[in-house]
DNA sequence: TAGCTACTTCGATGAACCTCTAAGCAGTGG
DNA sequence: CCACTGCTTAGAGGTTCATCGAAGTAGCTA
Protein backbone atom coordinates (compact mmCIF):
# COMPACT_ATOMS: atom_id res chain seq x y z
CA UNK A 1 0.00 0.00 0.00
CA UNK A 2 1.43 3.17 -0.84
CA UNK A 3 1.72 6.19 1.30
CA UNK A 4 -1.08 7.91 -0.43
CA UNK A 5 -2.89 4.60 -0.72
CA UNK A 6 -6.25 5.25 -1.66
CA UNK A 7 -9.31 8.31 -2.71
CA UNK A 8 -11.37 9.08 0.89
CA UNK A 9 -13.72 6.46 1.49
CA UNK A 10 -16.87 8.25 -0.34
CA UNK A 11 -14.96 8.82 -3.66
CA UNK A 12 -14.48 5.64 -5.28
CA UNK A 13 -15.21 2.10 -4.27
CA UNK A 14 -12.14 0.68 -2.36
CA UNK A 15 -10.70 -2.57 -3.88
CA UNK A 16 -10.74 -5.78 -1.87
CA UNK A 17 -7.02 -5.41 -1.33
CA UNK A 18 -7.36 -1.95 -0.26
CA UNK A 19 -9.42 -2.69 1.93
CA UNK A 20 -8.20 -5.40 3.41
CA UNK A 21 -5.23 -3.41 4.51
CA UNK A 22 -6.66 -0.80 5.41
CA UNK A 23 -8.66 -2.92 7.79
CA UNK A 24 -6.01 -4.32 9.38
CA UNK A 25 -4.69 -0.85 10.23
CA UNK A 26 -8.36 0.70 11.78
CA UNK A 27 -8.00 -2.44 13.56
CA UNK A 28 -4.89 -1.96 15.19
CA UNK A 29 -6.62 1.62 16.54
CA UNK A 30 -9.91 0.65 16.97
CA UNK A 31 -9.17 0.06 20.66
CA UNK A 32 -9.77 2.51 23.60
CA UNK A 33 -6.27 1.75 25.73
CA UNK A 34 -4.45 1.67 21.77
CA UNK A 35 -5.94 5.06 21.25
CA UNK A 36 -4.96 6.63 24.45
CA UNK A 37 -1.52 4.67 24.07
CA UNK A 38 -0.94 6.90 20.76
CA UNK A 39 -2.38 9.74 22.12
CA UNK A 40 -0.15 9.79 24.92
CA UNK A 41 2.86 8.87 23.19
CA UNK A 42 2.10 11.44 20.19
CA UNK A 43 1.39 14.67 22.39
CA UNK A 44 4.54 13.36 25.33
CA UNK A 45 7.26 15.97 25.67
CA UNK A 46 10.08 15.09 22.77
CA UNK A 47 7.49 13.23 20.31
CA UNK A 48 8.40 10.25 22.46
CA UNK A 49 7.60 8.21 25.70
CA UNK A 50 9.00 5.02 27.53
CA UNK A 51 7.11 2.52 28.53
CA UNK A 52 7.46 3.28 31.98
CA UNK A 53 5.54 7.01 31.29
CA UNK A 54 2.50 4.70 29.79
CA UNK A 55 1.76 1.79 32.43
CA UNK A 56 0.79 4.90 34.80
CA UNK A 57 -2.02 5.27 32.81
CA UNK A 58 -4.09 2.36 32.64
CA UNK A 59 -5.31 -0.25 35.50
CA UNK A 60 -3.71 -2.95 33.19
CA UNK A 61 -0.23 -5.38 33.50
CA UNK A 62 2.65 -4.38 31.95
CA UNK A 63 2.52 -7.49 29.63
CA UNK A 64 -0.70 -6.29 28.58
CA UNK A 65 0.49 -2.76 27.42
CA UNK A 66 3.27 -4.33 25.63
CA UNK A 67 1.16 -6.16 23.95
CA UNK A 68 -0.98 -3.49 22.91
CA UNK A 69 2.56 -1.92 21.83
CA UNK A 70 3.32 -4.71 19.83
CA UNK A 71 0.67 -4.34 17.33
CA UNK A 72 0.60 -0.75 17.24
CA UNK A 73 4.61 -1.60 16.19
CA UNK A 74 3.80 -4.69 13.96
CA UNK A 75 0.83 -2.11 12.05
CA UNK A 76 3.12 0.59 11.64
CA UNK A 77 1.93 3.47 13.84
CA UNK A 78 4.78 3.62 16.25
CA UNK A 79 8.46 2.88 16.94
CA UNK A 80 10.48 1.58 19.39
CA UNK A 81 13.80 1.92 20.33
CA UNK A 82 16.14 1.04 23.37
CA UNK A 83 17.79 3.49 25.02
CA UNK A 84 19.63 1.97 28.10
CA UNK A 85 17.46 0.54 30.28
CA UNK A 86 14.34 1.78 28.83
CA UNK A 87 12.13 1.13 25.55
CA UNK A 88 11.13 4.87 23.85
CA UNK A 89 7.65 4.76 22.13
CA UNK A 90 7.59 7.56 19.25
CA UNK A 91 4.14 8.09 16.13
CA UNK A 92 5.33 7.35 12.97
CA UNK A 93 3.25 10.61 11.27
CA UNK A 94 2.91 8.76 7.23
CA UNK A 95 0.71 5.95 8.99
CA UNK A 96 -1.65 8.19 10.77
CA UNK A 97 -1.90 10.59 7.75
CA UNK A 98 -2.88 7.61 5.87
CA UNK A 99 -6.25 7.45 7.78
CA UNK A 100 -6.44 10.91 7.96
CA UNK A 101 -6.42 10.59 4.24
CA UNK A 102 -9.26 7.81 4.36
CA UNK A 103 -11.79 9.92 5.95
CA UNK A 104 -10.88 13.26 4.61
CA UNK A 105 -13.62 15.85 4.96
CA UNK A 106 -16.64 14.79 2.72
CA UNK A 107 -18.91 17.51 1.90
CA UNK A 108 -21.99 17.52 3.92
CA UNK A 109 -25.02 17.08 0.92
CA UNK A 110 -22.69 15.38 -1.24
CA UNK A 111 -25.36 15.39 -3.36
CA UNK A 112 -24.13 18.41 -5.67
CA UNK A 113 -22.01 16.12 -7.52
CA UNK A 114 -24.91 14.87 -9.48
CA UNK A 115 -26.56 18.10 -11.40
CA UNK A 116 -29.49 16.99 -8.92
CA UNK A 117 -29.63 20.45 -7.76
CA UNK A 118 -27.38 24.02 -8.60
CA UNK A 119 -29.26 25.59 -6.09
CA UNK B 1 -19.31 12.63 21.79
CA UNK B 2 -19.80 16.27 20.41
CA UNK B 3 -19.54 16.31 16.82
CA UNK B 4 -15.94 18.24 17.05
CA UNK B 5 -15.21 15.45 19.85
CA UNK B 6 -11.25 15.45 20.29
CA UNK B 7 -8.37 17.29 19.34
CA UNK B 8 -6.09 14.94 16.36
CA UNK B 9 -4.77 11.52 17.82
CA UNK B 10 -1.24 13.00 19.05
CA UNK B 11 -2.00 16.77 19.92
CA UNK B 12 -3.23 15.68 23.43
CA UNK B 13 -4.21 12.92 25.51
CA UNK B 14 -7.55 11.56 25.01
CA UNK B 15 -9.69 10.65 27.76
CA UNK B 16 -11.23 7.31 28.61
CA UNK B 17 -14.38 7.89 27.70
CA UNK B 18 -13.26 9.61 24.47
CA UNK B 19 -11.32 6.60 23.56
CA UNK B 20 -14.21 4.47 24.46
CA UNK B 21 -16.34 6.02 22.04
CA UNK B 22 -13.91 6.50 19.32
CA UNK B 23 -12.83 3.21 19.65
CA UNK B 24 -16.33 2.31 19.14
CA UNK B 25 -17.04 4.25 16.02
CA UNK B 26 -13.65 2.66 14.57
CA UNK B 27 -14.41 -0.92 15.26
CA UNK B 28 -17.27 -0.75 13.17
CA UNK B 29 -15.23 0.32 10.11
CA UNK B 30 -12.30 -1.79 11.04
CA UNK B 31 -13.27 -4.52 8.81
CA UNK B 32 -12.50 -4.87 4.98
CA UNK B 33 -16.19 -5.74 4.48
CA UNK B 34 -18.06 -2.78 5.71
CA UNK B 35 -15.03 -0.59 4.84
CA UNK B 36 -15.87 -1.50 0.96
CA UNK B 37 -19.85 -1.25 2.04
CA UNK B 38 -19.13 2.44 3.07
CA UNK B 39 -17.13 3.40 -0.24
CA UNK B 40 -19.67 1.61 -2.30
CA UNK B 41 -22.84 3.86 -0.98
CA UNK B 42 -20.53 6.45 -0.94
CA UNK B 43 -19.64 6.87 -4.11
CA UNK B 44 -22.78 5.30 -5.63
CA UNK B 45 -25.03 7.97 -7.80
CA UNK B 46 -27.21 9.77 -5.73
CA UNK B 47 -24.99 9.12 -2.31
CA UNK B 48 -26.92 6.19 -1.55
CA UNK B 49 -27.55 2.55 -2.94
CA UNK B 50 -29.76 -0.30 -2.37
CA UNK B 51 -28.71 -3.23 -0.70
CA UNK B 52 -29.55 -5.30 -3.90
CA UNK B 53 -26.50 -3.10 -5.27
CA UNK B 54 -24.22 -3.71 -2.64
CA UNK B 55 -24.72 -8.05 -2.60
CA UNK B 56 -22.96 -8.47 -5.67
CA UNK B 57 -19.84 -6.89 -4.81
CA UNK B 58 -19.05 -9.91 -1.83
CA UNK B 59 -18.92 -13.20 -1.72
CA UNK B 60 -21.00 -13.07 1.46
CA UNK B 61 -24.74 -13.93 2.17
CA UNK B 62 -27.50 -11.79 2.49
CA UNK B 63 -27.64 -12.30 6.09
CA UNK B 64 -23.97 -11.17 6.24
CA UNK B 65 -24.50 -8.26 4.40
CA UNK B 66 -27.40 -7.17 6.39
CA UNK B 67 -25.15 -7.58 9.58
CA UNK B 68 -22.37 -5.57 8.32
CA UNK B 69 -24.85 -2.56 7.42
CA UNK B 70 -26.65 -2.93 10.76
CA UNK B 71 -23.28 -2.48 12.78
CA UNK B 72 -22.53 0.76 10.24
CA UNK B 73 -26.09 1.99 10.96
CA UNK B 74 -25.96 1.49 15.11
CA UNK B 75 -22.56 3.22 14.98
CA UNK B 76 -23.83 6.73 12.92
CA UNK B 77 -22.29 6.01 9.88
CA UNK B 78 -24.70 5.44 7.67
CA UNK B 79 -29.14 5.48 7.21
CA UNK B 80 -31.64 3.29 5.68
CA UNK B 81 -35.03 4.08 4.17
CA UNK B 82 -36.98 1.55 3.01
CA UNK B 83 -38.93 2.73 -0.02
CA UNK B 84 -41.47 0.12 -1.45
CA UNK B 85 -39.55 -2.92 -2.14
CA UNK B 86 -36.26 -1.91 -1.23
CA UNK B 87 -33.87 -0.46 0.80
CA UNK B 88 -31.59 2.41 0.49
CA UNK B 89 -28.69 3.19 2.75
CA UNK B 90 -27.15 6.83 2.82
CA UNK B 91 -23.69 7.69 4.15
CA UNK B 92 -23.76 10.41 6.91
CA UNK B 93 -20.80 12.89 6.68
CA UNK B 94 -20.74 14.31 10.25
CA UNK B 95 -19.80 10.75 11.48
CA UNK B 96 -17.00 10.32 8.87
CA UNK B 97 -16.03 13.74 9.22
CA UNK B 98 -15.54 12.98 12.91
CA UNK B 99 -12.92 10.20 12.15
CA UNK B 100 -10.90 12.43 9.66
CA UNK B 101 -10.61 15.20 12.19
CA UNK B 102 -9.03 12.64 14.56
CA UNK B 103 -6.26 11.66 12.28
CA UNK B 104 -6.06 15.16 11.10
CA UNK B 105 -2.41 15.85 9.14
CA UNK B 106 0.40 15.23 11.54
CA UNK B 107 3.75 17.45 11.44
CA UNK B 108 6.23 15.17 9.37
CA UNK B 109 9.15 15.87 11.94
CA UNK B 110 6.80 16.69 15.68
CA UNK B 111 9.90 17.71 17.30
CA UNK B 112 10.26 22.22 16.41
CA UNK B 113 7.34 21.83 19.57
CA UNK B 114 10.19 21.17 22.15
CA UNK B 115 12.76 23.61 21.33
CA UNK B 116 14.97 20.92 21.33
CA UNK B 117 16.94 22.47 18.44
CA UNK B 118 16.68 24.43 15.11
CA UNK B 119 19.61 22.21 13.82
C1' DT C 1 -55.87 -14.74 -0.26
C1' DA C 2 -51.77 -16.67 -2.04
C1' DG C 3 -47.31 -16.31 -3.84
C1' DC C 4 -43.19 -13.92 -4.82
C1' DT C 5 -39.11 -10.88 -3.90
C1' DA C 6 -36.24 -7.95 -0.72
C1' DC C 7 -34.34 -7.68 3.46
C1' DT C 8 -33.81 -8.64 8.53
C1' DT C 9 -33.60 -11.37 12.79
C1' DC C 10 -32.35 -15.67 15.26
C1' DG C 11 -29.28 -19.33 16.82
C1' DA C 12 -25.12 -21.79 16.32
C1' DT C 13 -20.17 -22.50 15.23
C1' DG C 14 -15.36 -21.55 14.76
C1' DA C 15 -11.87 -17.96 14.71
C1' DA C 16 -9.85 -13.83 16.67
C1' DC C 17 -9.03 -11.05 20.61
C1' DC C 18 -8.01 -8.98 25.44
C1' DT C 19 -6.31 -10.04 29.67
C1' DC C 20 -3.83 -12.43 33.00
C1' DT C 21 0.22 -15.25 35.30
C1' DA C 22 4.64 -17.26 34.67
C1' DA C 23 8.85 -17.19 32.57
C1' DG C 24 12.56 -15.13 29.62
C1' DC C 25 15.83 -11.42 27.97
C1' DA C 26 18.48 -6.97 28.44
C1' DG C 27 20.86 -3.62 31.07
C1' DT C 28 22.52 -1.61 35.68
C1' DG C 29 24.91 -1.87 39.92
C1' DG C 30 26.71 -3.92 44.04
C1' DC D 1 28.73 -13.20 39.69
C1' DC D 2 24.44 -12.19 41.67
C1' DA D 3 20.48 -9.46 42.39
C1' DC D 4 17.37 -6.06 40.76
C1' DT D 5 14.56 -3.29 37.42
C1' DG D 6 12.40 -2.68 32.74
C1' DC D 7 10.25 -4.78 29.21
C1' DT D 8 8.86 -8.74 26.16
C1' DT D 9 7.38 -13.48 25.05
C1' DA D 10 4.63 -17.73 25.93
C1' DG D 11 0.50 -20.02 27.15
C1' DA D 12 -4.27 -20.19 29.07
C1' DG D 13 -9.04 -18.59 29.95
C1' DG D 14 -13.09 -16.06 28.95
C1' DT D 15 -15.30 -12.91 25.69
C1' DT D 16 -16.33 -10.91 21.31
C1' DC D 17 -16.97 -11.33 16.41
C1' DA D 18 -17.84 -12.91 11.39
C1' DT D 19 -20.33 -16.09 9.02
C1' DC D 20 -23.85 -19.22 7.85
C1' DG D 21 -28.66 -21.64 7.38
C1' DA D 22 -33.34 -21.24 8.82
C1' DA D 23 -37.07 -18.59 9.84
C1' DG D 24 -39.47 -14.11 10.10
C1' DT D 25 -41.27 -9.42 8.32
C1' DA D 26 -42.48 -6.02 4.66
C1' DG D 27 -44.20 -4.85 0.24
C1' DC D 28 -45.74 -5.92 -4.51
C1' DT D 29 -48.90 -8.37 -7.75
C1' DA D 30 -52.21 -11.28 -9.29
Amino acid sequence: MSLECCAPIAREPLSESDAAELAALLKAVADPVRLRLLSIIGSHAGGEACVCDLTGSFDLTAPTISHHLKILRTAGLIDGERRGTWVYYRIIPETVNKLGALFAPMAEPARADLGLAPA
